[in-house]
DNA sequence: AGTTTTTACATCGTGTACGACATAAAAGAT
DNA sequence: ATCTTTTATGTCGTACACGATGTAAAAACT
């Protein structure tokens, strides 16, 4: 067995957890001129696609946990991003619901990730476009798996 | 300009956000057991490569700055895995080093990556491994890009 | 030598992440 | 119908991240 796998250059997991947050620094710029953490921008772009969701289901889509999305909930309620609103059917479920707001705020949102194409200068020629689908398309298959081992391991 | 970009699945930086953050929980396990967390891990990682380095030194490597770091590496030296001396030759700085205990992890740590394997059920078969190197050689690509942007707008 | 600028580190405030635990409502079991 | 278990959300404590700001030492400038 040799060290050589605990060389930083030798993982996996830092340029992940490096490109992911370097990627995330350069969003934030944008969502500065809306007000929003990238957190709440991924909230936003969840429920830009469902009228309405419940803490755990938006939880599912994102991977995050209620103790995560409870108090980012509550902050984007404060900004009057959404609501929450308690379920009448089932009183332990909250019904999240973006206000006019937060649907409007869709308009500026769409420019957002051309600029970053540009900031990058990546063209949106053929070659970078298969690139980029290819890495998602791997991350997907690593998400897959960490996912499938978490339910194994519990 | 379609909305079309705004779906979760059609971006980039989710998956990697998601990725990141599923690997390191995936890590946390053993880590656990050492008893420190995954930055304090790359600390090591970079620790176990240079007899000393500088806060910034290490902020370089680990794209890191020392609003971070610093409380994190008092909590390593609390915990008697590094210890923090102020340079002699430029007070400014403050140079870090492992103790032994710092040094003797390596031997427990070295273990952990070949255990995540196994736990993905990924074998270290050639078309696996390439896989992998091809993924960690894109996402360097993308960490270049994205700090070149970086210093560019700054 | 005295002044200005830069560098290296630290502090502070806000917002995630997440493990551990709490709680009330719904579902299931007897 | 009562009891047990599960589910959905919430709270709490700890540890990052990071922008903004502070501070002392070193370097550069005049």
């Amino acid at each position: 067995m040799s060290y050589d796998q605990l060389k930083l250059e030798n993982q996996l997991c830092f340029p992940l957890y490096a490109a992911s947050r370097l990627i995330i620094r350069a969003y934030q710029e944008d969502l500065d001129k809306l007000g929003i953490t990238y957190p709440q921008y991924l909230v936003l772009m969840v429920m830009w696609e469902y009228e309405e969701l419940t803490v755990n289901e938006i939880g599912e889509k994102l991977i995050l946990n209620t103790n995560t999305l409870t108090p980012l909930l509550k902050r984007m309620e404060g900004m009057e991003i959404l609501t929450r609103v308690q379920s009448k059917t089932d009183q332990r479920k909250v019904l999240i619901r973006l206000t006019d707001h937060g649907n409007e705020m869709k308009v500026k949102a769409a420019e957002i990730p051309a600029k970053l194409l540009k900031k990058l200068n990546i063209t949106a020629n053929e070659a970078e476009i298969t690139k980029a689908l290819e890495l998602k398309n791997q991350l997907y298959d690593l998400i897959q798996l960490l996912k499938q081992s978490e339910q194994t391991t519990a």
